[in-house]
DNA sequence: GCCAGGAGTTCCACTTTATGGAACTAGGTT
DNA sequence: AACCTAGTTCCATAAAGTGGAACTCCTGGC
């Protein structure tokens, strides 16, 4: 009547499924009058979907009659989907980095004491980084690392911190200023900390809660990465990790959603 | 075609909440045969279904084109859905414990070094409970808080432990060997420990991953806890706590679901 | 205690939309 | 290259979904 033109037929499903999401992706429970408003659908369709959405698991109606999402979310929930499908949740976003920065993408994770890469896009250039999925590295020496001591969702094990170049902060002093600068600035830079010749940029993801559960990072030869360059890609690296806490539900200042 | 006898039309979305249900509860990725045959429907009906429900973000595909739980789901997980509605989950069970035995039933989680009461049933005698919604008690002491220790869901302040009656436990060595009876009894018992004249029975709630999660117990008056009440008492615990586990995913020994 | 108004469900004639067999396309195997 | 198997697109058919109106159930006002 009104939203048209169907890819293909299945308005029903589609018609139930736009029910599903605005119970979903809301912060708090809904009403039966804000989903008919919310999808424009009679009062009697939206009635006997919502029916069968229920019937089914997919949502339940709290003691005031309101709409909640369902058993089967639930379930999903506590049988540890998020712990499973956050490299899923995240490809687009690596995806997209790359392709702006053409330089190498990472996601990374705390480990014990170590940072560990969950995830990686390749760099369109014949020279870049290798495999690192499934590599630790140091927290201290990693931009990846540093995001994560930074909001501390890592810690650094007791004993003293290991040289890799002669760059790489090991006075705890030097590290404590540059974590607060990581803070600071929304993003952490690893100036051939690590590697010699390796600079990685990295910015926190930031889950419902504001917890940080990852990092994202962007790493590129020297000789790739000048002053300006930097800049440029350490805004799109904020930029794309921003997005994938949105997607995790992170929502920056406001408690209640939309 | 086989089914038949649908209280209302809603045919379409059925199926396809169906299909979704067979996607979210299996362990592994699902195949597109695989569906066609658990739910008997016709090719072209299954891919018309699925691709509406890909379009909704409700399922997604893996590289190999089995289908996977789709983005509604892992963003519900990663929002925390699972930590705001244990309670809704375990809603039924408490009904279910408070009816059979008429005590008061309390679900109970760690906060730091206490346990805290997160839902409770009312008992059906004038004399019982009060609200114990939102306190916290101490660890040792309690019989939620013994199930959490027992099974390292939640861990003691470094502090001597406080005496609350003549029956608290307060030397390290014989809570240890209580919480080694928690484990082989599979539940946990607070005898007057708490508070004079108060009984708890509490058993352990396991998430997917066996992991406890929660506690739920049964309080009463001594003057209602005699011994073999209380063994039917502790039985029917048990039962509850384990039928709450395995909604949450907990399955006892086989490590693929069915 | 009764009536008014809002919220949601059930009914039913109408027709739009889903259905499934068959044809078709895309990979993979011998 | 011929032959499977897996999955998508087509299309005539009819079954299933639609929405307006009637109906039921609450809730609050007076």
């Amino acid at each position: 009547m009104s939203t048209a033109g169907n890819p293909s037929g299945t308005q029903a499903v589609d018609r139930a499924a736009k029910l599903l999401s605005e119970v979903v992706h809301s912060a708090v429970p809904v009403t039966f009058t804000e989903l008919t408003a919310a999808t424009g659908l009679a009062k009697s369709t939206t009635s006997r979907l919502l029916l069968a959405l229920e019937r089914n698991g997919l949502v339940r109606r709290d003691d005031h009659g309101r709409f909640l999402p369902g058993e089967m979310f639930v379930s999903f929930a506590w049988r540890g989907g998020a712990d499973t499908s956050l490299v899923a949740v995240a490809q687009p976003f690596l995806d997209r980095l790359g392709k702006s920065t053409g330089e190498t993408i990472n996601l990374g994770v705390a480990n014990g004491p170590q940072a560990e890469t969950i995830a990686q896009v390749d760099c369109t250039y014949l020279i870049g980084g290798t495999n690192w999925v499934g590599l630790s590295v140091p927290l201290h020496a990693s931009a990846i690392g540093k995001v994560l001591l930074a909001h501390g969702a890592a810690q650094l094990s007791a004993g003293p911190m290991a040289r890799t170049t002669d760059k790489t902060i090991t006075s705890e002093a030097t590290l404590r200023a540059d974590l607060a600068g990581v803070r600071a600035r929304g993003y952490a830079v690893s100036d051939e900390e690590l590697e010699p010749g390796l600079i990685t940029i990295a910015a926190p993801v930031f889950r419902f809660d504001g917890t940080v559960v990852a990092a994202l990072s962007v790493s590129a030869p020297t000789s790739r990465m000048k002053r300006e360059t930097a800049m440029a890609v350490a805004r799109r690296c904020v930029e794309e990790a921003a997005g994938l806490s949105s997607a995790l539900g992170y929502r920056p200042r406001a408690r209640k959603g939309a």
